[in-house]
DNA sequence: CAGTGGTCTAGACCACGAT
DNA sequence: TCGTGGTCTAGACCACTGG
């Protein structure tokens, strides 16, 4: 492939370049590309995968290929609202709320809130775009008495900002666990990449200033689609 | 291949579990596996890429596929000493000096540095193991001129020590870059796997109790070595 | 040197997206 | 329905690893 793959990079910038492709701008077919360099589908494959390792075109189920834009950079220090943080960068953000429900169990949730088996949580599940791509979803779990009539709220929206506007909750410490880990086909599905695609999968636990955990918050993230920023001290 | 993939998976744990193979212990080889299985190579290789992205098997360039370890977890926060992090996890840590080489430019630190163009740094590119597996490249550069002498240390040790030690320098303060990006030639043959692999990129710039920068840092490690924890507030 | 992984060719069928 | 991407088969040659 080592071989072929320049070829087929050169190619694609050629193709991008000349044709003054913008972000999110659809390449043209497998065979057709094959075929313009005279190789076959599967080397294509292999070569268009290592081009989006490396951040040139990223792939949408069965959709085709597209021209990538920049990487979206996230702060979770600062990470109060991802609407505004993704305007900043001149990014449109949208979000889709997929599942709002009222469950009693999973093993590591309640063991991360220190509570019994039969506290409640919400859980939410929610898809991130970035200029109508989806690059991320989220899973929340809050504890639900807590929060009761959490979902009349606009879930689309910051839920940072609904709990301290409405429930008098400030986030003040939170845990970070950052992984390359494979997605499941409930994850992979929304964003349009097929089951067992790698994903940068961020989890976070978010604790108020009395120290109760908030909000256990999972995000699964296009690879590279994304970068994190973390100053310590 | 998700059809497949399953067959492969629970062919391949149904092995590890058989035969009780530990970390680190090879696996047949693909042309037996596939037969196993009455599947193509490419098949198998697809399924084996997949595995390797749950964790549950590694590659070694043209060595062939082994049962992976736990994941290294890495606290940037902590992170004084990447061999006493190890050995608290149980693992056996080694280091290998690639290079070390004094150099006038590269645009990316002496913009980081805020220095001149002619500004000496030393290169340092080191190797890092957990038993005998190479997992993380790094690359590391200082400002020659504050840490003159600096290679007459064994560099293979924590370099954070030697600065605290010999030049009264303490970190104090750092930032931290999280991505995935493929890797170049120079990074993927020390770590044993074909240029283009994707790798998760830790880029560090630390600092002292003065606000002067004393170490750009740049970690490429095995995707699925490694997770991080970071607590911020 | 033999065996193995890395890469490639030349086809094929199916399932889903767009229309 | 047509074209596309997702997956798979059945080979092949080369470069490197390991004995």
């Amino acid at each position: 492939m080592s071989s072929s793959f320049d070829d087929i990079k050169a190619h694609i910038q050629l193709l991008i370049g000349n044709d003054r492709l913008g972000a999110n701008h659809k390449l043209p077919a497998e065979r057709e590309l094959a075929e313009q360099l005279r190789i076959t589908r599967i080397t294509l494959r292999d070569g268009l995968n290592r081009l989006e390792g490396e951040g040139l075109v990223y792939r949408q189920n069965r959709r085709g290929w597209f021209v990538a834009p920049n990487r979206f950079v996230m702060n979770p220090a600062k990470k109060v609202n991802f609407n505004s943080m993704a305007r900043e960068q001149s990014f449109l953000p949208t979000t889709k709320v997929l599942g709002f429900r009222k469950l009693s169990v999973r093993r590591d949730i309640y063991s991360a809130f220190a509570v019994t088996k039969s506290t409640k949580f919400f859980e939410m599940r929610r898809v991130r775009y970035l200029d109508q791509r989806a690059v991320m979803v989220e899973e929340s779990y809050l504890p639900a008495e807590r929060f009761s009539g959490l979902s009349d709220f606009d879930l689309s929206e910051s839920v940072t900002e609904i709990l301290r506007h409405n429930y008098a909750v400030n986030i003040n410490r939170e845990h970070c666990n950052i992984q390359v880990a494979n997605l499941e086909l409930l994850c992979a599905e929304p964003l349009g990449i097929p089951a067992g695609a790698p994903s940068l999968k961020i989890t976070r636990l978010r604790y108020d200033s009395s120290g109760y955990l908030i909000d256990y918050n999972i995000e699964y993230w296009l690879p590279h689609a994304i970068e994190m920023e973390v100053a310590t001290q």
